[in-house]
DNA sequence: CTTGACCTTCCCCTAGGGGGCAAGGTTTAT
DNA sequence: ATAAACCTTGCCCCCTAGGGGAAGGTCAAG
């Protein structure tokens, strides 16, 4: 099978395929005209590959998964690594997300007393003030 | 005032200072002998672009504080477009906080389920499962 | 004169590929 | 046989926000 094949049935692009080549996720067979030459279990790799993506796991971190695959389990996480890469991610999630509330609880601060600053000391600004939901 | 002395006043990198004037941010002078010349003016304009940086504000977004400044203002935002921006980094904030939760529960999911496949019909298994913080 | 601190430009690196180019292989239709 | 159409190959540049370092110019002090 040829790399457009994998990539069609994968779901990606033939350049991702490539890419995670690359990164020595998957060791690629070559046709005698130099045609990288694939086979069924691949498409599952790269599958793999694209749906941990999608979940936020870094291509290079999903070798647990592929590893496990490759081993013949029917999932890539039915092994304690992927487990635990998971785990790990959910962490690293965890602290991203406080990160980035803290940095939006300050710009809403610094918003709100620019907009004070901005409309200083109106005593009927009730009337004028937006009521409306706040970003 | 040569580039050394406005990195360390600005507390960034001279790396960062001239990353910032490849940007466009800021407008060099240079001295006779091709060192770039900087004033006083210009040290609080990196320290603007780096306190924004901090806040999760792109760089290239700090345009509106930098143009308050150098109009006279005494805060990068007690311009309008400042504001403005806040609002639109706030909302950045929040869809990518949304993003990452989604992506956090699929994983504890995943996470969860790979955990009961594990550890199959253990019928006291409550003695032995963990009760400690999960992660 | 030389050392050392400071400056300059230039190039490569980050994650995950996207876009594009020139060259060459494959297949099908005419 | 050949042309069109499509596929593949490697290669290079692009994105953040600079970091690291090379190779070399400039200046003050010893």
């Amino acid at each position: 099978m040829r790399i457009g094949e994998v990539a069609e049935r994968a779901g990606v692009s033939a350049k991702a395929v490539r890419y995670y080549e690359s990164l020595g996720l998957l060791a690629v067979d070559r046709h005698t005209n130099g045609y990288r030459d694939y086979d069924e279990s691949q498409v599952e790799l790269v599958r793999e590959i694209r749906s941990l993506g999608r979940l936020g796991i870094p291509a290079d971190d999903t070798r647990p998964f592929l590893d496990c695959l490759v081993s013949g389990n029917l999932r890539g996480d039915d092994c304690s690594e992927s487990v635990a890469t998971y785990s790990a991610t959910i962490d690293e999630l965890s602290t991203r997300i406080d990160e980035l509330s803290a940095r939006r609880e300050a710009l809403r601060q610094l918003r709100d007393h620019a907009v004070m600053r901005g409309e200083p000391l109106c005593e009927f600004s009730k009337e004028t003030t937006s009521v409306s939901h706040d970003s």
